[in-house]
RNA sequence: GGCGUGGUAGCUCAGCCGGUUAGAGCGCAGGAUUCAUAAUCCUGAGGUCGGGAGUUCAAGUCUCCCCCACGCUACCA
């Protein structure tokens, strides 16, 4: 396969819902930036392309709790998220949003030219119905009791309190959320995209690199956990998917197509075709032709992600591509795994995070500081943990003690010593090598080994080993650190003077090479290199295979008699006060979130027949065991005294089988039997649940009799 | 339960298709040094490579079983 002529890249498009936190800048848009601004470093042309994500219904809900609009959250989320991204340094080349018109004509023109080469399969099925709304009800649209955990405000889709995925009709009462009514089941028509039926091609894709009988790309350069993501979805065998929903908030399916009367696309469906109608609106604005970044061959297709967006990029957006026909496939999706925040998962509505903007706010001028841990801590192969005193650390250690410093003291020397004019050497004149005391090296071997290492620095990043590329750069200032160490400029001026000159020219050289290489992680820093040494800024136009060019002939980085301005620090430490400060206001907003947690609401009033439909009896567990091939599931023998009963419940989680035997509970003796996992289950056990999921039994005083009624 | 990915020094992690005394950074201990934001440089201590069995002349690296973490998935009447 030939080297790419040109790049598209692509970060996933934040859902506008919410402010962005490190998890999503560390997972999906750091390593993106420093790919696309090194592919731009080494004069490739490449689109970055990123923008949010605004349909769905989740932000229809948050737009009726707030008594919003849609479009409202959408403006607010969008306007905040754009503008984090572009303080922290993220160089999209366009950042979009789906609510653009241009968006919505992409989107309906993939959903015509599939339904019209009959890529879809249609499916009528039972959903929910809001009668006095008029409308069919989306999952997210419905509320109910959880069949699983009792949690009265499950969605139809899901439960946020016990996690399960549930599907609306096994909600108990349910609500529609727009009227508050019950709603009733009619039959709706919705398009489902097949994607069992591309199975094949998609396994040689993914397992083997190939795409039509030809190599595509080589699977051994994928993250492991994403093939294996893959793979297991294949071998679990694919099931047709809904890329249509009956909602009000999202792209019309178009109107010409029967049955698209208040049809939306799936969010799912149009969010990744957002990267495509981004790359059209920013060829407009640039006068360039969108077609040759996603059709031609030589242009390779890169997606940004996080982990949890796997099964979308490499297998649904791929059959959507491919049977729209033409377009590139992705030839690379470095997903990443998560960032956990001091040891615990970060989440949103537990006020576990650190949000950009409010960093930002906090440490004002230090992004690149952040950017530089986050890449330290990128998850590339298992999640990390973000932790203050770990971002003070580096910071501290790293970037102000190692980097800071040595180019701090190149800067006051040269000054000290030439009054900032970098000195004219006798390249002839030996020096003490950094490596080892003793030893004697030159200048112009010195520069040979600095280009080495760029090009080790290089070959990480094209491999998207950004956490190896980082330490490069801190071993070339580590290095920086020895030469001046074992060569003691600030002794030998008096002794040698034109030894010096070439410790401190060479040390110039680095500090030039360094305000290049740093440029992908570090922009901000790489600017203020450049201020420094009087030299024009990056303009991400070819510049390190310029500095490539120039070591390996043998050239300076910077000339002789140039000037160079006062040396200032780069980075100042981070105290422990300022720490503290992140820490309290961390647990601060952890508790305030958790007093915002929502009020328990009651079930709607149950009669007194309703509850006399339940027949309540005490019962004695006489016998426990797990239940074969299910973690959460006890096979109990329940002795209510005239009768046993065997119950299945789904304790496994809190309780051990031998530590419940003799357990008085009350069980629900008359519901129907219902058969799990092979067992037939007569009745249930009464458990209270705190909000943290721990069980605990329900049972009369000790020595009541079995099967005495509770009412 | 199934599938996937990880489990290497106190902490964060490298260790490719098996091969000499298992590495780095931080932290720790000792020393050198003062140009620099008490920064830097050198040296050292510290690991039965999650546990067990096996294949092999040789295993952190391959095979099997088990344990733990994370994710996907099934089960919770």
């Amino acid at each position: 396969m030939n080297p790419p002529s040109r790049y598209l890249v692509t970060s996933a498009l934040p859902y506008a819902n919410g402010p962005l936190h490190i998890g999503h800048l560390a997972g999906a848009y750091l390593p993106a930036d420093a790919f696309v601004r090194f592919l731009r470093l080494s004069g490739k042309d490449v689109v970055y392309i990123g923008g949010s994500d605004e349909h769905g219904a989740a932000i229809k809900i948050k737009a009726l709790k707030e008594g919003v609009t849609p479009q409202e959250i959408v403006d607010k989320y969008h306007a905040m998220i754009k503008k984090a991204f572009e303080e922290i340094g993220i160089s999209f080349d366009i950042y979009h949003r789906t609510t653009e018109k241009i968006h919505h004509e992409t989107s309906q023109d993939f959903f015509r030219t599939l339904y019209k080469s009959g890529a879809f399969t249609e499916l009528e099925t039972e959903q929910y119905f809001d009668e006095s709304a008029g409308q069919f009800l989306a999952d997210r649209f419905i509320i109910g009791t959880c069949p699983r955990c009792q949690h009265p405000e499950a969605y139809g889709d899901q439960c946020e309190n016990c996690g399960s995925t549930l599907s609306p009709t096994e909600l108990i009462s349910p609500k529609s959320t727009i009227s508050g009514n019950t709603p009733v089941l009619r039959t709706t028509k919705h398009w489902y995209l097949p994607l069992e039926e591309h199975e094949t091609w998609l396994r040689a894709y993914i397992t083997h690199g190939m795409l039509d009988g030809k190599e595509h790309h080589y699977p051994e350069e994928w993250k492991k956990h994403v093939i294996g993501q893959c793979k297991s979805w294949l071998d679990a065998g694919l099931q047709p998917r809904a890329i249509t929903r009956d909602l009000d908030w999202g792209v019309d399916v178009p109107p010409e197509i029967e049955g698209s009367e208040g049809k939306k696309l799936y969010v799912w469906m149009d969010a990744p075709i957002g990267y495509i109608s981004a790359t059209k609106e920013w060829a407009q604005q640039h006068k360039k032709d969108w077609e040759l970044y996603w059709k031609d061959e030589e242009t390779a297709l890169v997606h940004f992600i996080g982990k949890d967006n796997i099964v979308f990029h490499c297998l649904i957006f791929p059959v959507i591509l491919k049977s729209y026909g033409g377009f590139n496939l992705p030839v690379n999706v470095p997903a990443n795994q998560f960032v956990n925040l001091e040891g615990q998962k970060v989440s949103t509505s537990k006020g576990w995070a650190v949000w950009i903007h409010e960093y930002l706010k906090s440490f004002p001028d230090k992004q690149d500081e952040l950017r530089y841990y986050g890449f330290k801590i990128m998850p590339e192969l298992k999640d990390s943990d973000f932790t203050w005193k770990g971002y003070q650390d580096a910071v501290n250690n790293e970037l102000v003690n190692n980097l800071g410093n040595f180019i701090h003291r190149v800067l006051v020397l040269t000054n000290k010593y030439y009054n900032g004019v970098v000195p004219v050497i006798d390249e002839s004149i030996s020096i003490n090598a950094p490596l080892e005391l003793g030893l004697p090296t030159w200048h112009d071997s010195e520069l040979l080994d600095l280009f080495d290492r760029l090009h080790d620095y290089r070959t990480y990043i094209k491999d998207f080993d950004f956490r190896s590329a980082l330490k490069m750069l801190m071993e070339i200032s580590t290095t920086g650190n020895q030469l001046l160490q074992n060569n003691e400029p600030w002794k030998q001026e008096k002794t040698d003077p034109d030894e010096v000159k070439v410790v401190m020219n060479l040390g110039l050289q680095y500090v030039t090479a360094l305000s290049v290489a740093v440029r992908p992680f570090m922009p901000f820093t790489s600017d203020k290199i450049r201020e420094l040494l009087a030299l024009p800024p990056i303009k991400e136009k070819g510049e390190f295979v310029d500095l490539m060019d120039a070591l390996s002939e043998g050239k300076h980085l910077i000339a002789a008699g140039h000037k160079i301005k006062k040396a200032q620090h780069l980075f100042t430490k981070i105290t422990d006060e300022e720490i503290q400060l992140q820490m309290d206001a961390l647990m601060n907003s952890k508790v305030e979130a958790a007093g915002a947690e929502e009020i328990q609401h009651l079930k709607s009033i149950a009669t007194f027949d309703d509850f006399s439909k339940l027949d309540l009896r005490t019962g004695k567990i006489t016998a426990a065991e797990k239940v074969e091939k299910a973690d959460k599931l006890l096979k109990l023998t329940v002795d209510l005294g005239f009768e046993k009963r065997t119950v299945v419940s789904g304790i496994a989680g809190t309780y051990d089988p031998e530590s419940i035997v003799g357990q008085d509970i009350v069980l629900v003796a008359n519901l129907a039997p219902r058969k799990i996992k092979g067992v037939v289950s007569q009745g249930m056990v009464l458990l209270a649940e705190d909000k943290d999921g721990k069980l605990g039994f329900v049972s009369a005083p000790e020595g009541w009799a079995k099967g005495d009624v509770v009412r």
